[in-house]
DNA sequence: CTACAATGTAGCTCATGACAACATTCGGGT
DNA sequence: ACCCGAATGTTGTCATGAGCTACATTGTAG
């Protein structure tokens, strides 16, 4: 597409010169990554499409052509990050013991370390001002809470929660790592501070949420 | 300009007819009411310096009297708003009962009252960029942080929470609240289950977080 | 190989934040 | 009273970014 010239530029090869192509070819996809890229660190709203077109050589209507606005941008952004999540979380759980603590602690410390090292990323994935027609966000973000369920209720039928809804537990249980992540970029608490707080916060939720025994 | 004599108000009361004032007299103040106004349903992004003042009937350039650039209204903006959550929060808990889940369950309530009708504002007060030199947010944002250590103490002092530091045990909770006014605000879960999600919290928090008793 | 769709460009309008130069008013010192 | 400097407000200007339209180039289906 676009390599692999067929006579394009009448016997000269572009790359030759500095010339580029009239179309980029995969701008779309070369816009996510950079937009990704400068997530990193600084926030949703310094993100500006002019840029990004600067930075890979492209006129500043371009970006135009593959989202609608700039919020279309962003929510193909939150889209992939759920995607991105999704993979993360599976990947831990994956490699995690086989007990329901070990299990637990293994999707809480991938779901911080995912929010803490795409702090920006994640801020857009949950605050995309979803409107009205964001069918698309709304679904991508239902894996990664499938997911969480699915623990809880492994939880459960291992005797290790009580029984119930597994979302009751659930939302609260993300709630926390929700909290976490974001006190944590928010510069609220040192970062030194993630995993004894992740512990902390383990402890409790499997203390707080394990079938009542006897005494009160 | 706007005004064709030059002998404006020599005796007669400005208010009597529609003329402004060359000097709006409390705009500090007027700029922050409207923007706070500004900032209910809203995001931070939307607000708008030249918005303001528009509204306010004043100059757009009248605004940066009062505020360095657009960043220092939000700052102060961020600082007035830990100082009403803590005034929200002492009120609460002064009107709780005596027994430590009641005073918990207040607090908890109070807080994701104030979180879930200051949405934007909340936001502002934990991301807001903090520069070098943003020690004012710092201070008042300790005055709500004192207050539930404070309470985590006393819970302990009164026997229905594990000793050690109160903050290592308070962190969690602020975290929890935080996640959950943030997946309220975000509007991943239906703000109807409020109430459900705070009494989940508190009972998996008073639980999670009690001595350990004989068991486990 | 030709017409049309996809993709990229150039140039405009509008809004905003930041800044500078100037105007008006307020208040304190004499 | 009066004057002068400090506050406070105004107009004008610039740079930047989003969004739009008209146009240019390339890819591709028929």
């Amino acid at each position: 597409m676009l390599s692999t010239n067929t006579f394009r530029y009448r016997g000269t090869v572009p790359s030759a010169t500095d010339e580029r192509p009239y179309h980029h070819g995969k701008l779309r996809a070369a816009l996510l990554e950079a937009a990704e890229r400068h997530l990193r660190g600084r926030g949703a709203d310094e993100l500006s499409l002019r840029d990004l077109a600067r930075e890979l050589g492209v006129s500043h209507a371009a970006p135009r052509r593959h989202f609608a606005d700039r919020q279309a941008l962003l929510d193909a952004l939150a889209e992939a990050g759920f995607a991105r999540l999704d993979t993360a979380l599976r990947a831990a759980l994956a490699a995690a013991e086989a007990d329901f603590p070990a299990r637990v602690r293994a999707a809480m410390t991938a779901y911080l370390r995912f929010a803490t090292e795409n702090a920006a990323l994640l801020d857009l994935m949950y605050t995309s001002k979803h409107r009205p027609g964001a069918t698309r966000i709304g679904k991508a973000a239902e894996a990664p809470f499938g997911l969480m369920n699915d623990l809880i209720a492994q939880g459960q039928a291992q005797g290790a929660l009580e029984p119930g809804a597994p979302e009751r537990i659930g939302i609260v249980l993300f709630a926390t790592l929700q909290g976490i992540a974001s006190i944590i970029n928010g510069s609220i608490v040192k970062p030194e501070l993630l995993d004894d707080l992740v512990e902390t916060a383990a402890q409790q939720f499997l203390r707080g949420a394990r079938p009542l025994t006897g005494n009160s």
